[in-house]
DNA sequence: CTCCAGGTGATGG
DNA sequence: CCATCACATGGA
């Protein structure tokens, strides 16, 4: 079926933004995307028409929402254009991205494994936790996709599975993350109703949680878009463009949305 | 060979 | 509180 969708939506800049790293163009103009157990299809079309490989209900429960359809980022653009000229540059080159509404065990998962690694590595290590531990979804290009193992199917993996998965000196750090969820200590759902510091706090518990990591899965597990996650891009925009001055809190609930425009920008040598 | 990657924990001042 | 340093692994 079709959709249309109105505001900003680059494909391939949100592929490439370094928050979700399952998304993949199989073929040109179409892509793959992944998150928990769910497959789709998508490929823009004409004007703002998209068609996608889902039924309608799918798409408003699950597609929709993932891509956070119900927030206006051309508006948020415009609002804050002409407040700093380099800012302006970024939302320019970042037009057409979107905060994902991701999965929050996803997201901790993949955020401790991010850590000192580039974008491609993290992609191969998340792709071989899927393959042992999630389950077959469907096939694509000739190859099983499998899910992101929920935190249940996670309880399986041992200190051994886990080394074969790149994960290096990460591994101690995963067990910890998956021994909370099992045991209560960490329950996504209830965190939902924590506010941003507690959320922080709670995540920060988790062994190779730090700053950057509890503010990434809040960002994008979480949709918490006032967290601003400063990693080794966002400080060099910070010492190169702000003057070493952290600009975020000028940016108030939109400041994790001005990040991931720097972010993108600065990847992309603007 | 060296250097680096969406950082964090442990240690020492 | 701030500054160092080690930490596995894969790719350039």
């Amino acid at each position: 079926m079709t959709v249309d969708i109105h505001d900003d939506m680059d494909l391939e800049k949100i592929a490439e933004s370094g928050q979700c790293f399952r998304m993949k163009e199989t073929s040109p103009g179409t892509w793959r995307v992944l998150s928990r157990d769910q497959m789709l299809f998508i490929r823009k079309v004409e004007g703002p028409r998209f068609q996608v490989s889902c039924s309608e209900s799918e798409w408003d429960t699950i597609w929709y929402p993932y891509f956070d359809l119900d927030r206006n980022y051309s508006a948020i653009r415009e609002k804050y254009k002409g407040r700093n000229e380099f800012t302006d540059r970024c939302m320019d080159a970042g037009r057409g991205l979107r905060i994902l509404r991701a999965d929050p065990f996803e997201m901790l998962i993949t955020f401790i494994i991010s850590q000192r690694k580039n974008i491609p590595a993290i992609s191969a290590s998340v792709e071989k936790i899927c393959k042992r531990y999630g389950h077959m979804i469907g096939r694509d290009e000739d190859q099983d996709i499998y899910s992101f193992p929920t935190a249940e199917e996670m309880t399986r993996a041992d200190e051994k599975g886990l080394s074969e998965c790149s994960l290096g000196y990460r591994t101690p750090y995963i067990l910890d993350a998956v021994s909370r969820v099992s045991d209560g200590r960490l329950n996504f759902e209830k965190m939902r109703k924590l506010d941003d510091r507690q959320l922080f706090d709670t995540l920060c518990t988790v062994k190779g949680v730090g700053v950057k990591v509890a503010n990434c899965v809040e960002l994008f597990g979480y949709a918490r878009t006032s967290r601003a996650p400063v990693d080794v891009w966002i400080q060099r925009a910070i010492d190169q463009h702000y003057g070493g001055v952290n600009p975020f809190s000028e940016y108030g609930d939109e400041a994790g949305i001005i990040q991931q425009y720097i972010f993108y920008a600065m990847r992309h040598s603007v």
